[in-house]
Formats: C-alpha cells, sequence, structure tokens
DNA sequence: TTCCTGACGCTTG
DNA sequence: CCAAGCGCCAGGA
C-alpha cells in the first residue's frame, strides 16, 4: 500500500498505530485524527479505525482509549461485549455518559507532544 | 472497473 | 458540538 507517497507493506502501517497506541498513558485518551496527524498528516483518520479493526486479534493494543474527536465512543460496537470499551475507560478514571467521555478535552492526550 | 461503505474530521450555515 | 457537504483512502461486491 501507499503511505506519505512511498509503498510500505500494510503491516508497517498498522505497527506505528499500534506503537502509538500503547504510549496513551493509563486514564488518558486520544483521538482517530490526533494519530493519522503523528503520522504524518497525509493519511486520513479513516485509515487508524482501519488500523484498529485490525487490532482486536493477535495485538495487544488499549484500543478502548482512542475515540473520536467529539470523544464519543464510536468504536464500541467492536468490543466483546459492547459495554467493555467504557467499563475499561471507566476503570481508568474516567467518566462517561451517552457514549461520550465527559470532560474529554482535560483527558486529551496529542501524540505529538511525545515527539 | 465502478459503486458503496466505514472505529474520521474540517468547514459552513 | 445542531447538520449538511466534502475530502480522505483501503476493501469488498
Amino acid at each position: 500500500m501507499k503511505f506519505y507517497g512511498q509503498t510500505i507493506e500494510k503491516e508497517d502501517f498498522f505497527n506505528l498505530v499500534y506503537q502509538i497506541c500503547r504510549r496513551i498513558p493509563k486514564g488518558s485518551v486520544t483521538s482517530y485524527g490526533a494519530i493519522a496527524k503523528a503520522l504524518g498528516s497525509k493519511t486520513s483518520a479513516r485509515m487508524v479505525g482501519w488500523a484498529m479493526n485490525a487490532s482486536h486479534n493477535s495485538h495487544e493494543v488499549p484500543a478502548h482509549r482512542v475515540v473520536n474527536r467529539l470523544g464519543q465512543l464510536s468504536g464500541k460496537a467492536h468490543f466483546f461485549p459492547p459495554c467493555r470499551m467504557q467499563e475499561l475507560l471507566e476503570k481508568e478514571g474516567l467518566s462517561i455518559k451517552n457514549d461520550k467521555i465527559l470532560d474529554f478535552k482535560n483527558h486529551f492526550w496529542d501524540p505529538l507532544l511525545e515527539l
């Protein structure tokens, strides 16, 4: 596949995403877009979601700490059971209401700050 | 090949 | 953070 102007294996792309996910501090969250931006901002946030899809098998990634730009648990349906995502986040000290993280901006972690 | 579908996000109104 | 529209890019039918 092509990424940022050059051809790479898609597994390499996945690994870049997973690498960032594993850096998310416990109790913090980030967004698909923020990760995409950290990867060079040339790729759309959809690709990050795509990578998360593949992460649920054979990869240890805290996917529950990745939400959309509004702090909504847009990917909860892909957990088993679906309520699992919310439970994991609440266990890390976050508050969720209507599939949305309360005080999202205050718990947001930007991957770019770690570069 | 074309058309549709997303764990998305920015800009406008 | 109301909603419609557009851009994004890989996969599947």
